[in-house]
DNA sequence: GCAAGGTC
């Protein structure tokens, strides 16, 4: 008899298959999809697995156009209607080949909701069975596994399955149906835009929106500071009056008044102390973007990605993880000599020779996989980029090993005619784990002078500054991925693409993120007519209802058919507001395209702005008095185009900046610019590729190419030589 | 083509 194990991904899969054998699990694979062949104690087992969801709710018929509200939905092969998501089709191929030899059936996903929920589905849609088996564990460790298949419950918990198959109804039912509402909106008003929201993109708007009205809302409040700058032991020393802030002007007038004329001050006081500064957590993935961003200004979105395709090198661990723990099993010593054999880590790894090795472990816990670490594997043909992350990651593994750095801060009080001021220095004495983590240690080192009690300091300089309070400070794409970890909104898997998406729907913009004014208004109607998508409160309740759910307490259809009666009363209320909301929306997307999508001033007309827009064979660019120019450009397929605000030298057109994959290039929007000439060939010459079209000059914004005459038929291209 | 959640 056969038993079939079903992992949730592949990698999972291996350590399972490794866990169990009695020897060494044999690897097979089918259509490029792994699975391990094994005998445990004499039984043979097979396992396999999934990649994450294979599964994906769909309209039961899929309706034109787009109708709401629809509640018809039902689990679909993701394959089959999503295009990003065909590398499904042969993990569930190479189940349902494999599962054909089974006679008994344990799911071994991660355990839970979301794992549950995998094998459920896997179980009954490709192996057509009623129930397995389940395997509960909390790591992907030889004991725990061993443990887990010994004591694998008969049946699946259907409870923990039930419950993540309510929370991907509801996400759908809310999410589609306002997606939809809000698009058919605009639509009624003439304007073709996929606008979106959800339960986690609600809220992750609400959270920028809100905090751009703080800052429109904000009104500076004047302070005055003052300054002094000496100098004492050949050394400066720039202090600040101990009121700090002043308030009132006349009392900070009066003081400088006192002080202006001195032109010594003498050290009143000194504080010495001296703390100890502990090395830094293991990453998790958060941690990870937000550190990628601060030391490369790469967002959170590229830097998973950058990290994923480092783990499917095997270089890393597996990097969707929120634990700040390494686990003793992971070998720290056995990484630290193979790191070694890296030339640029040699002298770090020595540093840590002879060591006990301790890692400072954070908080945060995961039970499925450990905070992220190197495992040794030396990589090979790294892009710049993974070069970084790489970097950061194994400077990082290193660092948490390292022994406290001590740190010193000194405050000078100064008197001045009876008026103290501070200066306050830290500096490091020792730097210890610093050295581990070099360059990603930013660290503020001011040293004081050596000064002692009654030392006088020479005042070069004594400034009395106005100042004004400052706004609320904006949200990066780090930082707000950072926010919504903590309001619990989303999964470590999924926040940067959430961000990224609003960023797509024109909802914010800039590194330094602004809620556009389309932004805003998005957020007004949402407000007033679906109040419950922005408000974080909604994954709440929907936990609640999983819990109810989990515990049997609740059945998923009741909580189902309550979403549907009320979503149907606010959807229908939407709609009768279609009109007139649509409308508010196309203005104020207008608005925003303008400010947004604007690439300069358009070279034909003069007097219009060329402004990039989506078309049926790429985007564009075109002029805005459009019927009265109708200057256009095509503009590259791939990358993202900002305006440099500047025209270029030699043509006058609008230059932009274009950025693909961490590399960018500066263009001017003339194909025919000078700049961009060429040396035409003498003679024509066939296309290598298919043979029968000619080679002819072409032009694009890069510059000119050979290109195939038979396009669309013959795609082929050659580069030509640039004259300049 | 719309969500949010897994993962190559």
């Amino acid at each position: 008899m056969v038993e079939l194990i079903i992992a949730e991904k592949p990698s999972a899969a291996k350590k399972i298959a490794e866990a169990l054998a009695d020897g060494k699990p044999t690897k097979r694979s089918y259509k490029n999809v792994p699975f391990y062949e094994l005998s445990h104690k004499g039984k043979s087992i097979l396992v396999g697995c999934a990649v994450g969801h294979v599964y994906t709710l769909a309209e039961r018929v899929k309706s034109k156009g787009f109708l709401y509200p629809v509640f018809d939905v039902v689990w679909t092969a993701s394959y089959t209607v999503d295009r990003n998501a065909s590398y499904t089709r042969e993990y569930i191929e190479a189940l349902k080949k494999i599962c054909a030899k089974a006679k008994r059936f344990t799911v071994a996903c991660d355990y839970d909701t979301e794992g549950s929920l995998i094998g459920l589905n896997v179980l009954r849609f490709v192996c057509k069975q009623e129930d397995a088996r389940r395997m509960k564990f909390s790591t992907l460790t030889k004991p725990d596994l061993i443990k887990a298949y010994d004591k694998a419950s008969k049946t699946l918990d259907w409870g923990q399955a039930r419950a993540g198959e309510t929370r991907h109804y509801l996400d759908f039912f809310y999410g589609i149906n306002v997606s939809r509402a809000l698009t058919c909106a605009i639509k009624s008003a003439g304007v073709f835009k996929i606008l979106s929201t959800g339960r986690v993109q609600g809220p992750a708007l609400k959270i920028v929106v809100d905090r751009e009205r703080e800052i429109l809302a904000f009104k500076p409040v004047p302070f005055w500071e003052l300054h002094l700058l000496g100098q004492a032991k050949r050394k400066s020393i720039a202090a600040m009056h101990g009121e700090g802030k002043f308030w009132d002007g006349k009392q900070a007038k009066s003081v400088f008044k006192k002080c202006e004329h001195a032109s010594k001050a003498e050290v009143s006081k000194l504080d010495r102390h001296s703390f100890k500064q502990k090395p830094p957590h293991p990453f998790d993935l958060t941690t990870l973007q937000t550190e990628a961003y601060r030391m490369f200004g790469l967002k959170p979105k590229p830097t998973l990605a950058i990290a994923q395709s480092l783990y499917l090198m095997g270089v890393i661990s597996y990097p969707r993880t929120s634990s700040q723990e390494y686990p003793a099993a992971i070998g720290f010593q056995k990484i630290i000599g193979d790191l070694a054999k890296q030339k640029k880590y040699q002298v770090l790894c020595a540093l840590l020779k002879g060591r006990k090795l301790t890692p400072a472990n954070g908080k945060k816990k995961d039970p499925a996989h450990p905070a992220i670490y190197p495992t040794g594997l030396v990589p090979h043909d790294l892009d710049p980029r993974q070069v970084k992350v790489y970097d950061l990651i194994v400077k990082r593994f290193l660092a948490t090993f390292g022994n406290p750095a001590t740190r010193e801060t000194v405050k000078v009080h100064l008197d001045v005619n009876g008026e103290e001021f501070i200066a306050k220095g830290t500096r490091t004495v020792d730097r210890q784990w610093h050295e581990l983590y070099d360059p990603y240690v930013k660290m503020e080192e001011e040293e004081l002078p050596p000064l002692q009690k009654n030392d006088m300091v020479k005042i070069k300089k004594l400034t009395l500054e106005d100042k004004h309070t400052q706004p609320p400070k904006r949200f990066t794409p780090a930082s707000l991925v950072r926010q919504l970890e903590r309001q619990s909104l989303g999964t470590k898997a999924t926040r940067s693409e959430i961000v990224e998406t609003l960023y797509k729907r024109k909802y914010i913009v800039d590194d330094s993120i602004r809620a556009t004014k389309f932004g805003m208004e998005i957020a007004v109607v949402l407000e007033r007519h679906v109040p419950e998508i922005v408000d974080p409160e909604l994954t709440r309740e929907f936990e609640k209802d999983m819990d109810a759910v989990q515990e049997h307490k609740k059945k998923m259809s009741s909580i189902l058919d309550n979403a549907k009666k009320v979503l149907t009363k606010i959807l229908a209320d939407f709609k009768k507001k279609e009109k007139q909301v649509g409308e508010e929306l196309a203005l104020t997307l207008q608005e925003t395209r303008h400010i947004v999508d604007a690439l300069g001033p358009c070279p034909k007309c003069g007097k219009g702005t060329l402004v990039i827009k989506p078309g049926k064979y790429g985007r564009f660019a075109a002029c805005d008095q459009y019927p009265d120019c109708k200057t256009t450009i095509a503009l590259p397929k791939t990358g993202k185009i900002e305006s440099l605000d500047k025209k270029c030298e030699i043509c006058g057109y609008p230059m932009i900046k274009i950025s693909r994959r961490g590399k960018h290039q500066e263009l001017c929007l003339n194909n025919e610019c000078p700049s961009k000439d060429v040396a035409e060939p003498v003679q024509t010459k066939k296309c290598t590729k298919c043979g029968k079209g000619n080679m002819v000059v072409r032009k694009s914004l890069y510059g000119a190419f050979l290109a195939c005459d038979q396009y669309p038929k013959c795609k082929h291209t050659e580069k030509l030589q640039h004259n300049v």
